[in-house]
RNA sequence: GUCCUCAUAGUUCAAUGGAUAGAACACCAGCCUUCUAAGCUGGAUAUGUAGGUUCGAUUCCUACUGAGGACACCA
């Protein structure tokens, strides 16, 4: 849609190049068209609008207006060649609006009704090859305990973004980070806990858990002599019972299937794969000793200072960086050109490390990390801070029993990653009944009501032929285009990541429904305009299911 | 002290540099003989402060104020 319209513009500026009216320049700028098309909050500005003339007007030193005035006087020329823009009107300070043709916003209609599920796919991604291999790595809880209201937005956004990206034509790839490695401090301090001689992590959660401590838990304590061994073993089993939880819970309640669950311990230290980054990095000259430490050089690749590899202890144990550095050169050796990986806003200080070591390793792909800020808690007026170890935890479990996930997903996904999310839990539950989820869920299951009635009437059969033309009022029309924003939302949103807006636009879409329900009736003594009408709701719905499909918010036959 | 994020209506949040800054909740006034009133229609209220860039700034830049986070041989 908005390519088609981007291309009549560029044609008509193309043709003004050519007659001699504007000066030769570039349609290209920096990889980006300079034809910019939008949609314009006002209706009366048009369908969409371009601010081209204004941005031409420095390149040609000539006034907005005149510029304008020509391009759109060119596209008019072919007004009915292409049959899709029927206006256009200028605007002052240089806005070129854009009225189309009702029977070309009518006709999209049959596109809907013919991809069904597949609406909202973009096709022909300009994505090729590697690039368009995607890793996204998100959630990666460590396996301490149990998920809290924090990991909802890292784990829900993930599993949105996913689907989004696949939607543009991505090929992507859900993985879970496990945090197992007996080398590592958290390890050693679960296991430490888990033979009862420590207290971090411990909570109800975990006290249950261990009370049931398994055989080999048993086993363990009794053979093994070695305090430090006991503890890397200990920690290292535990945290496996503890992902078995964490499984289970994230794939039946939060209903997030990953495709991968990369084991750190196994997959990276196991299989040598940080000993070998290890040599590797010291073979290429990137490492130094100081004070009885190994120092990576890597301030000189953007980081703000050089980092501590391999500590000065007895055992000479890696850093986090060393595994992180491998696991990310292990992704790109998987074919990956594209890795995103979604970060709590602790982890932030880490983001130019990370780009700094793929720099290293001359990774000529894209690596985008996305900051979740944080989630703070509040009752009434006071605040009250999550912590993993002490104090209040509130897990996800308990928020989803109390209010559902349906509830719980889109009330997430409202927000934008970059603001502080402050939950009143008062509040959250008293929206369980007022959230907005139900406002567009309603909009579903009420255009199930009348389809099925449809097809008890028997005018079912017409939604095959139908004369789309009848679809003439502003609410019909209001509707439709409504539903044409899908596929330019799934383009967009695998651009900038921002898939809150989606939730947003489900809103949007409910509201242009709901005013269109009221200003229509569907089932009428018109069978011309029955027709025309249920085929409008039937693509509408396939549109908000296919949107709510993408949050993992259900679409309920009836409510 | 340095770095990252944020500051918009009473509250929770929106707005690829665009035109009259949008929703929801709460509040007020209307609307069910008709496909689901979990709905529709109407109403009041907001860009932290001071500069700058721009035809045009909530958005970009600088300073300030305030909030959260990060600054380890923890991950």
């Amino acid at each position: 849609m908005k390519d088609d319209i981007r291309k009549i513009i560029e044609r008509a500026i193309l043709v003004a190049q050519k007659s001699g009216i504007f000066l030769s320049f570039d349609l290209i700028k920096d990889g980006k068209p300079i034809v910019e098309i939008d949609r314009p909050l006002e209706k009366i500005h048009g369908d969409y609008s371009s601010n081209i003339a204004l941005r031409l007007s420095k390149i040609l030193n000539q006034d907005a207006c005149e510029i304008a005035t020509k391009i759109g006087d060119l596209i008019l020329e072919e007004r009915e060649k292409t049959g899709i823009i029927n206006g256009v009107e200028i605007v002052h300070p240089g806005f070129l609006n854009i009225f189309l043709f009702d029977k070309y916003i009518q006709n999209k209609i049959l596109e809907i009704l013919k991809q069904k599920d597949g609406y909202g796919n973009i096709q022909g991604s300009r994505v090729r090859g590697r690039m368009s291999k995607v890793l996204l790595e998100f959630l990666s809880a460590n396996p301490t305990g149990q998920l809290h209201l924090g990991h909802g937005r890292n784990a829900f956004w993930g599993d949105v973004l996913a689907k989004v990206l696949t939607k543009a034509g991505y090929i992507v790839k859900k993985e879970y980070y496990i945090n197992n490695a007996k080398a590592s401090t958290q390890i050693k301090t679960l296991g430490q806990t888990s033979v009862g001689e420590g207290e971090a992590y411990l909570n109800d959660y975990l006290e249950e858990k261990l009370k049931v401590k398994s055989s080999k838990l048993k086993v363990l304590i009794k053979n093994t002599k070695d305090k430090e061994k006991l503890y890397c073993e200990a920690g290292f089993l535990m945290a496996g019972e503890l992902l078995r939880d964490l499984k289970k819970f994230i794939e039946k309640d939060l209903k997030i299937k990953f495709d991968i669950w990369f084991s750190e311990e196994d997959e990276l230290y196991k299989k040598k794969l940080v000993e070998k980054m290890h040599k590797w990095l010291k073979d290429n000259n990137f490492v130094y000793k100081k004070e009885g430490a190994e120092w990576l050089k890597i301030g000189g690749y953007g980081d703000s200072k050089d980092r501590v590899l391999v500590r000065s202890d007895e055992v000479h144990t890696p850093t986090y960086l060393l595994p992180d550095i491998a696991y990310h050169a292990n992704k790109i050796k998987r074919g990956f050109g594209r890795l995103i990986n979604i970060w709590g806003a602790d982890h932030q200080g880490h983001v130019k490390s990370m780009k700094a070591s793929l720099k290293m390793l001359k990774f000529n792909g894209v690596l985008d990390i996305l900051i979740t800020q944080m989630v703070s808690l509040k009752e009434g007026d006071k605040k009250i801070k999550l912590s993993k170890r002490k104090g209040k935890v509130v897990t996800m479990k308990s928020l989803i029993d109390e209010v559902g996930l349906d509830s719980v997903r889109f009330f997430y996904l409202l927000k934008s990653l970059d603001t502080h999310m402050e939950l009143d839990l008062e509040l959250m539950k008293e929206q369980s009944s007022k959230n907005p989820v139900f406002y567009v869920q309603y909009a579903h299951a009420r255009i199930q009501s009348i389809l099925k009635k449809a097809r008890i009437k028997n005018q079912e059969s017409r939604i095959r032929n139908p004369h789309l033309e009848m679809l003439s009022t502003e609410s019909e029309l209001e509707l439709i285009k409504e539903l044409l924003r899908f596929p330019e939302l799934i383009e967009e949103i695998s651009r900038d990541y921002q898939v809150h807006r989606l939730t947003h636009y489900t809103i949007g879409l409910a509201d242009k429904f709901h005013h269109f329900y009221h200003e229509c009736r569907v089932i009428g003594d018109d069978e011309l305009l029955t027709g025309a009408r249920l085929a409008l709701i039937e693509a509408t719905k396939i549109t908000l299911k296919n949107t709510l499909n993408i949050l993992g918010v259900s679409a309920p036959e009836k409510m």
